[in-house]
DNA sequence: ATTTGCAACAAACGATCGTTTGACGGCCGC
DNA sequence: GCGGCCGTCAAACGATCGTTTGTTGCAAAT
């Protein structure tokens, strides 16, 4: 296939450095976000997510059944912190007044930023973003009968604060700002921003752009 | 992998229906447009291909060289007429005084949109949004190799008309936009549009949305 | 002390991968 | 008629894939 990036020297595939932390089962985890980040669902193999992890090939199967539902689990384990906190700031604001729509827009993304403030986090963005490009049937619908109540809530509330749209043009504008914030995202954990910015501060100014590109997008006349 | 979704009967995995016509170039080039949409660049295999475009399994490499030669080819083929077009219909406005940022996305997105209206090339903007997501080395530096000069003609004339922008703040709203104009196009050639909707409206439609949205995203204050 | 159960391991399974080979047949210029 | 090229073909190549197997070490339970 396209000639991965890392495979020059090092024999056949260089491995990323071990991680020796934590049980095998969350070091498959990691390994696994960074190889489906880097080389999508079909492209990272489980010779190289086990010998990145530091663990038999076998324990794959063994903890997980199957290279399907460790994908599965690898969304599992971070959309589930997620979306609860989603949730838990939407519930905060949702219904009151004085709500914006910037309010609800940070509601949601606020924690995708604070997720991404450690590496491995923001490498799932990555592994996110290449989901929804995927189109993929079984992951779509694990993915929407998982989290799609969540989408919902916050339609829901986008509705509340947009009652001039009619239904359909809310989809669609709420579509659209899902593809640009996809896009976004998926940015974090890459090499090409500015040398000079630190991490941190190109994920705030990542955040703010998005912020304000999504209110403009969201409620223009 | 991840169930695909043709393979339930019909044996190993189901064929799509052999397109006779033409060339065997052109046959290969049709069926790995569907097939590299439908299950992505690694997940399609030589074998499906050229079942699908009911040619012999080593026509692929006598005629292209190789499968990562043939993926090349696919972006070549529809890309070179896309950009010529949209190269083209910049050219017929840029720098006129009258020109307004509708015109010029319009400039951009109607030649896609055209594009799109024969089945392959709606399947072709699939490909497109799959490899933006796919972040491969390889790949984005063809793309950029041979198609970035269009990207920054028309960054140019996006600069003239938002003069009040900085560079930097120009930059985050135009990648922003690429987000949200990927996401869209990937639609194309969905099963997911309105069933009492033609194809051809659903386009339509979805162009004045993403022209409207990409207009309020640019040059909001 | 013995049994039970879990986790890790090397090794192998059959399937499928991209690619190469060598033979076969039709078409052209000579 | 005939040698040379070209496109097609079945068959095979070695590599790599996801998964399974059987064994081993070890700690807790009996």
């Amino acid at each position: 296939m396209l000639k991965r990036s890392f495979e020059p020297a090092c024999g056949r595939w260089m491995v990323p450095p071990v991680n020796s932390s934590g049980s095998t089962k969350e070091r498959i985890l990691g390994a696994a976000e960074l190889l489906f980040a880097r080389r999508g669902f079909d492209g990272a193999s489980l010779r190289q997510l086990t010998a990145a992890a530091g663990v038999n090939l076998a324990a794959v199967n063994y903890h997980f059944g199957s290279k399907d539902k460790l994908v599965e689990e690898v969304f599992r384990r971070r959309l589930d912190a997620l979306n609860e906190r989603r949730l838990a700031a939407l519930a905060m604001i949702a219904g009151a007044p004085e709500t914006t729509l910037e309010d609800v827009l940070e509601a949601f993304i606020r924690p995708a930023l604070d997720l991404s403030h450690d590496d491995s986090g923001a490498l799932f963005m990555r592994v996110l973003a290449r989901a929804f490009a995927e189109h993929d049937d079984t992951l779509r619908q694990f993915l929407s009968a998982n989290y799609g109540h969540v989408m919902r809530q916050f339609t829901a509330e986008f509705a509340r604060l947009l009652p001039q749209l009619s239904k359909e043009e809310l989809y669609w504008r709420i579509d659209l700002v899902t593809g640009a914030l996809t896009h976004a995202m998926s940015g974090f954990g890459m090499i090409q921003r500015k040398s000079d910015v630190s991490e941190h501060t190109h994920r705030e100014q990542t955040a703010q752009h998005l912020i304000r590109f999504a209110v403009a997008g969201l409620s223009h006349p």
